[in-house]
DNA sequence: CCGGTAGCAATATAGACGTACGGTTATAGC
DNA sequence: GCTATAACCGTACGTCTATATTGCTACCGG
């Protein structure tokens, strides 16, 4: 009946503002008055969308990783669109998770900046862990699907690699993050591209449409 | 010629008192009356130690990582005196830095409750990158000896399997401390024995003692 | 066209925090 | 044994924060 509102839109402008935030000036900084002035409404307006600031700070983290992993997914079906090879959709999927570029590095920046804060508190925690398993059984059917295709070979343990797999990509994102000078770009997608050379290697035996 | 005090000891039980509240609440939990009823002194003693929390802190996380590092170089030297390859030695120095115990991943709760202050603070950056590759050379050094000594084929490039294989324990740490389930402890030892020996791939030439 | 409810803003409040400060105690040197 | 000074304590102060509260405004349904 009264005046109505789009709270998707608002929901994201306020957790949109947080990751800001966050990027500049690290989660402590995080004040619901600072994300207030920064989504530009006022704070009595961020307590009508959240009642409370961890509910804020949830929604933003959930968020992030949300679009974490979406953004795997769509280049998994994009690769497949394309006709790629399951090695090269994988190369592309992990590269993505580098931070190579600023809003890449913004990512990676405010999933740590969590860290603290989601190691004690359950539902934090289980955003967490989920958006993990969740890229790595991604990984895992990727594996599976390189073995029947021929890019994997036979009787390798899917899950367990995938588990290499990710983990190795997650500490390559965090040295690059924490050390670039050390760690050049080149050197670390030739790392990935090293890492994942010893699990696929075949070739598909259906990509012989050159 | 007042009283003296050992500034040593009480640096020392006030850092372990941060490490502990860190531990048992996070990072964001820890304040100066907190830390010290935790130590058991004074509020106003803890100020005659730090001048102001952020230097307690800076002091606690360098602490964390010295005694990270220093870990390290404790297994090597143990290793090197009795006479294990060395393959057996970086297997145990990297075994080290996975949370399979209390001790460990308090540790590790630790180092990552910095991550979000570490990214927006040049002086806990420094410590922070300082430890990583101090890590990494450590590692690129034992690597280096490996093919002198015949354990690792000629031409292969120390420092980039070093980052390799401190990325991926890192990674590895990093999963078995969000998703313990999915990460047995066999599964973590397993992958990082796969992974070592994939660059170990010799025997050395001066261990034919039987 | 009008009443009521959701959208929105401004302010009030209560608590927690870092740090400054004044005071007390104990001891090393003379 | 006196004294200067470091070790140590308790508290008060100012600031910052999350949240409760109050009130105004716009608009949908009837």
């Amino acid at each position: 009946m009264p005046r109505v509102a789009d709270h998707d839109a608002r929901h994201g402008q306020i957790t949109d503002a947080v990751q800001r935030l966050i990027v500049r000036n690290g989660l402590t900084a995080v004040t619901v008055a600072r994300t207030a002035a920064e989504a530009g409404m006022s704070v009595g307006l961020v307590q009508h969308y959240f009642t409370a600031k961890d509910e804020m700070l949830l929604a933003t983290f959930t968020r992030v990783n949300e679009r974490f992993t979406s953004r795997v997914d769509e280049l998994v079906h994009r690769g497949e669109a394309e006709g790629c090879t399951i090695a090269e959709m994988l190369r592309q999927a992990l590269t993505e998770l580098m931070p190579l570029d600023d809003a890449r590095r913004a990512e990676l920046l405010v999933r740590r900046a969590f860290a603290d804060t989601a190691a004690h508190n359950a539902c934090l925690a289980a955003v967490q862990r989920e958006t993990l398993v969740g890229i790595r059984s991604r990984v895992a059917q990727a594996i599976r699907n390189g073995t029947v295709c021929g890019e994997v070979g036979q009787g390798v343990d899917a899950a367990g690699q995938a588990l290499q797999i990710v983990a190795f990509a997650e500490g390559l994102a965090l040295h690059t993050h924490i050390d670039p000078d050390g760690t050049p770009d080149r050197a670390v997608l030739a790392a990935l591209d090293d890492h994942l050379s010893r699990v696929f290697t075949g070739t598909c035996r259906h990509a012989q449409l050159g």
